[in-house]
DNA sequence: GTCTATACAATGATAGAC
DNA sequence: GTCTATCATTGTATAGAC
């Protein structure tokens, strides 16, 4: 027999990715988890806590799978590829992305409805349970790419996550009336691998860059780089 | 003296994106633009098609904006960089993004928290909204990258769109404790603009691209490409 | 057509009994 | 730990004034 706090939250996520935070009320949370209204606020405190505590479990579950997929790729070579690294990052998030059976497509809908909440709250979880995490992957990256500052290099990480983010959300299809031909996750990976190593591997210290721009009368092109 | 419908239009886009959709009711909206609640109900029909209609003006300006300075690089010149049409995607959102001056900040803001939604209307406002304008930076850039097939430019731009947003609503801090120096909306652009054109240019025929990674035993890499 | 006053069901949250 | 009862607030709907 399950403990009122875990069918809170196993019925928590399924209600709450399925049909989004806003549209899920807590009555029919403790409804279909046969418990007491006033539960949910004795274990979790309040709504918005109840859904963090939801997607931790599964968002540690990915960065765990990440972090162990970065250790094989350090660990099989001692010359490690960009290719490798970026696919230790992107693949295990876009496979639990198109898991529809262990629920994974939905709890990546959920996170996807946190992000946009964007509260003070939320930036000090992802904070705490992201950020080591990058900070491995992009310590891994500098040393393939030694020519790169490291700031140059958190901006490019953050390329990469947010076009990871927009497909795993499925976005995609938003600009097309026709909709799109689904791919299979581990193509749609290998296609950003691909796009995320070549733009990372294009940075050249700044000046020779900027030459191919059509001029427009803004602001002047300066452009400082405060770090090597 | 403004309208009833336009002093809620005001009203309700500065609090919208200052405090997200959630928290934000109707009755604070009406009653900071000094207007009965009933009128949104009778203007708008309900919360969701005025927060649709709130940005909907903002973005048709910043379409707009895109397609014009996409004009302008066509026009320009009869050899058409692929940074410069990138720039014309990337640089009008950005440049919006980061001016507080005329409430842009917020406003992106309100995007990214729509996006999160993510139900059929809003799927639909957008294929109406932004379709024409993807649909037509697709078929420029095909004609400077020729050898890449359509489909693959979409997922490709699909990339872009999602590094772009995920920069717009500065979600970037969300993985550093530290916080990041901010930059100016220039340098971030070009940045970008940088980074996607290699991503885009990278692209090559299925086949050599593989080797590089490391074997997972996951499916075979079967990958049907079934366009030009 | 435009606006107002009012009512209603549903929600998140809480206090207090057991 | 769990439950009942209750609260203020929410989005929405309607009837009627101008």
């Amino acid at each position: 027999m399950l403990s009122t706090r875990e069918k809170i939250l196993q019925t928590a996520e399924a209600l709450l990715s399925e049909q989004g935070i806003a549209s899920t009320s807590l009555r029919e949370i403790t409804r279909h988890a046969e418990v007491n209204l006033a539960a949910v606020n004795y274990h979790f405190g309040n709504k918005q806590q109840l859904v963090f505590e939801v997607f931790q479990c599964r968002l540690d579950a990915l960065n765990n799978e990440r972090l162990q997929l970065l250790d094989e790729v350090i660990g099989n070579s001692d010359k490690i590829s960009l290719e490798a690294v970026l696919r230790a990052l992107i693949y295990p998030a876009l496979m639990l992305s198109r898991d529809t059976e262990k629920g994974g497509s939905r709890f990546v809908k959920l996170i996807a409805r946190l992000y946009a909440e964007n509260n003070k709250e939320l930036h000090t979880f992802l904070a705490n349970h992201y950020g080591h995490v990058m900070k491995r992957f992009a310590i891994t990256i500098q040393t393939i790419l030694p020519d790169m500052p490291s700031q140059e290099l958190r901006w490019q990480l953050d390329f990469v996550i947010g076009a990871l983010t927009y497909v795993m959300a499925d976005f995609s299809g938003h600009f097309s009336k026709s909709g799109k031909p689904k791919l299979d996750a581990i193509s749609e990976a290998d296609r950003l691998v691909a796009f995320a190593a070549a733009g990372m591997r294009s940075f050249q210290p700044r000046s020779a860059q900027t030459d191919l721009f059509v001029a427009t009368d803004n602001k002047t092109q300066q452009t400082t780089t405060n770090q090597t």
